[in-house]
DNA sequence: CGGCTATGGTCTGCAGTGCAGACCGGTCTG
DNA sequence: CAGACCGGTCTGCACTGCAGACCATAGCCG
């Protein structure tokens, strides 16, 4: 049986870089939000978020959807379902790592 | 004001590592753990897991310890005061960043 | 004795990744 | 027209995790 440790190793680093995290931290919250709102809410180099939500579409955790108003162009992003379930997976865990302390039983530990 | 997000980017990489992270977490279960106690939890190669040691012994959050049990080496590994508060305030900032979520007030989203 | 294993490293090299910033085309404002 | 904003792409740098090679010492086994 696996420790609660070997959870971690199996972390999405998609999902655990913390700027992605910010990103669907705060997606999960609103059921969109556009490029400009997640620039400032993150600090992030607009080419840097860019990059990043290219990922996260890739993984298919975020659905992307370029739009104008008028005739400027407006990028509205949004949490997948998928990505609904994996960012909480993610939060699931986290919690399960904490909780295992206390079934942790350290080996070789103070034995002469 | 700052958002909760902008904790995200304060997130100490040292401890965010998952490698790191359950080394940390480990030892936070327990006084003390032994160089193959840690191998064998987080799966890590002795060479690696050696790198992660000294990356958390230089940032002061873990005391190493090498002794002999014979003539056999061995190192123990123990989380510091400072370690042991830095994974707390990890924790923390975590729990915030979830909360922080219902003051969230998406801008500029959905406004034609 | 020789061969094998274990402990606990260091060091090298590879691959992947975050990031800033340059550049771009379009639009709108003063 | 100059400048700023939007939303990118692309390049290059620097850092980092990681495996694995190598090493020294010590014990076990036939």
């Amino acid at each position: 049986m696996p420790t609660p440790f070997e959870h971690l190793a199996a972390f999405d680093r998609l999902v655990h870089e913390p700027a992605r995290l910010a990103i669907l931290t705060a997606l999960s919250a609103c059921e969109k939000a556009d490029f400009v709102f997640l620039r400032n809410l993150t600090g992030l180099t607009k080419g840097n978020l860019s990059s990043h939500l290219v990922k996260l579409e890739q993984g298919g955790l975020v659905a992307i959807e370029k739009t104008f108003v008028g005739k400027q162009p407006i990028t509205y992003v949004a949490l997948t379902g998928e990505g609904r379930d994996v960012l909480k997976t993610y939060w699931k865990r986290f919690d399960q790592v904490r909780k295992g302390l206390r079934q942790l039983k350290p080996l070789r530990v103070n034995q002469p």
